[in-house]
DNA sequence: ACCGCTATTGCAAACGATTGCACTGAGTGC
DNA sequence: GCACTCAGTGCAATCGTTTGCAATAGCGGT
């Protein structure tokens, strides 16, 4: 358990001062000094095997070189990924992340906030924002850097990244139209998650812009982004119109539990009804009958997440987009095709 | 940007010395002080809204509350459980954790656990070890608490906890046996890795239980745990010896690239050839004909893991188990059924 | 020969906490 | 009434860096 080595062993290993080591070691601040000592205390220092104490800068510097992640739920294929991304760029410039799930509770939210601030990270990526969420806005006003992911915060400055959801929606929309479904009804996500919300926004927009009347469209909100959410809203859906065709889900995981749904009511898919996802998460290809679904980018997302927010933690008068809309893919598998002929 | 409040600016506040402060607010020393200055104190303090600073604490005390996860990819469904379940032990003792993610290569490895060591991890949690690490080894004997999950370094005093697998080998090959297989082949997982090297082993062990001569067993040895590696050793496999009627994967996703192989081939699974797996990851069930496999307590290992290293990390003269062995769960779903009548 | 300038380095004060030790005063025993 | 204990606080060093400023030396210019 020998000590670390410090500036000061190296100090005295080569007869000068502290600080003129810490300023031979700083590529940024050497030139002040003549190259013969910069060589010697280099060598001292990788013969001794220096490793500078980042605790102790940290303390000096106000920086930590650490930033936070909060998302909901790492078990949540959605966001491995996307952390991945945000590791990606963020590890090359020497950050390291620490990594929260709130399991979309405020509560676990804010005191998971509450830590990482006591910890003193540079940044924050957020990922899990509810739409309204205080505790998150007081931290970016009182000066720490955050942008959120998937997740708009309603009314704020921070800095959000999102996937093209409307767009999203109304190709999926289009396409279930475009195979003669007049019935399309929309599984939605909770509305207290923006994602949730815009994609309802959306997917009454394209209903509209199809020529549905309000009244005809037929919308089951989901109160989690989970399976048995999925199918129970699907069964409602069912109950409510008999006659729908098709259902427009929200995400994945809803559409999953739809497919259960259906199969409950000795339905088939698609050939009775027609089912569509959104986020393509990994291994949908290999579930039957292959959902057709919205790809988003999440890595991407979580890439231009950390680059929005190294740009705030490095320059003082940074600006960053506001808004960044993330383009997004139909993929077009089995679990849609034309109507059944409608039995009069 | 209102700067934080310290202890100095509580002390300044109540009239105290800043020592006396640091005494009262913690609970394990505030003892010897009398009640009334203890009150105000805190009474201050929460009132300034004091929240502690880590950075300094850490300085002094050598002590970060940090500790490393290393995994090697946490897009792979096998780990996030394995995150929570250390965060669900780590969070409440106070502790956060940095998360890297290794890609299985060596030289991310030793870099990755470098930077863990310069911040100053309390204890390191590492999930992506190869059979023989020299740097993890090096950190452990440098005083460094560690305890490796899934992966047993040999020949070091590491800790480490592992599924049982040899069990869970052997309840698959019986399982496959006791429907009458007799040619049962092995796709196995990198040699380099201990979970591929000790499956195969339990597999070779299984077999020759059964009554398999050594001559017998069919193994071809996948270079990565994936999908692609899983096609092309179920290709050898059949290539090898077209009569083979089981496919004992040693893990998921080799399996399902073995299924994919088996489709190419016009092999009908479980009609032609049964399959297994091992890991059990999620959404399995839901992929068709429905893999039999052996499920593993990633979460459960997780805690198992975090109180191990709370321990080392809380008490000088800890001592944990060197070996733990997490009980597995054999999973029968529809990729096994009897071989067909041997045309002879 | 003197002055001033610049290039190089040292000094010391931070950053915010913890902690061994010294100090003070009140209470106790005799 | 005196020495002694001990509870309750204050003092100051310390953890390892960074960094504004002071100090020194060497140099050229006049």
């Amino acid at each position: 358990m020998n000590k670390r080595v410090t500036l000061k062993d190296i100090a005295k290993a080569t007869g000068v001062h502290v600080s003129t080591v810490s300023r031979a070691l700083d590529p940024k601040r050497n030139a002040a000094l003549s190259d013969d000592v910069v060589d010697k205390i280099r060598g001292a220092a990788d013969q001794l095997g220096y490793r500078p104490n980042r605790v102790a800068y940290s303390l000096r510097t106000n920086r930590t070189l650490t930033i936070g992640v909060m998302i909901p739920d790492i078990t949540n294929t959605l966001f491995p990924p996307i952390v991945r991304g945000i590791e990606s760029v963020m590890e090359p410039e020497g950050y390291a992340s620490i990594l929260v799930n709130t399991d979309g509770q405020q509560g676990r939210e804010v005191a998971l906030l509450a830590t990482l601030r006591d910890r003193g990270v540079d940044g924050i990526v957020h990922t899990a924002a509810l739409r309204d969420d205080p505790s998150i806005i007081e931290a970016a006003n009182a000066g720490l850097p955050v942008v959120t992911l998937n997740r708009k915060i309603e009314g704020s400055p921070i800095p959000y990244i999102v996937n093209d959801d409307r767009a999203g929606i109304a190709m999926t929309f289009a396409h279930l139209a475009g195979f003669g479904h007049k019935r399309i009804a929309h599984v939605a996500g909770p509305s207290d998650l923006s994602t949730g919300q815009l994609r309802r926004e959306a997917f009454e927009r394209a209903a509209q812009d199809h020529g549905m009347r309000a009244d005809e469209m037929i919308i089951a909100e989901a109160s989690r982004f989970d399976e048995d959410e999925g199918y129970l809203c699907a069964l409602d859906i069912l109950d409510r119109d008999a006659r729908t065709t098709a259902l427009l889900c929200a995400n994945d995981r809803l559409a999953l539990g739809a497919l259960r749904a259906l199969s409950d009511r000795g339905l088939a898919c698609p050939k009775d009804v027609s089912v569509s996802g959104f986020n393509d998460m990994p291994f949908l290809d290999m579930i039957p009958p292959g959902l057709t679904t919205v790809r988003i980018r999440q890595f991407e997302a979580g890439q231009v997440a950390a680059n929005y927010l190294l740009k705030l933690m490095q320059e003082d008068d940074a600006s960053v987009p506001l808004e960044t809309i993330l383009p997004v893919e139909l993929i077009t598998r089995h679990s849609v095709t034309a109507p059944r002929a409608e039995s009069p």
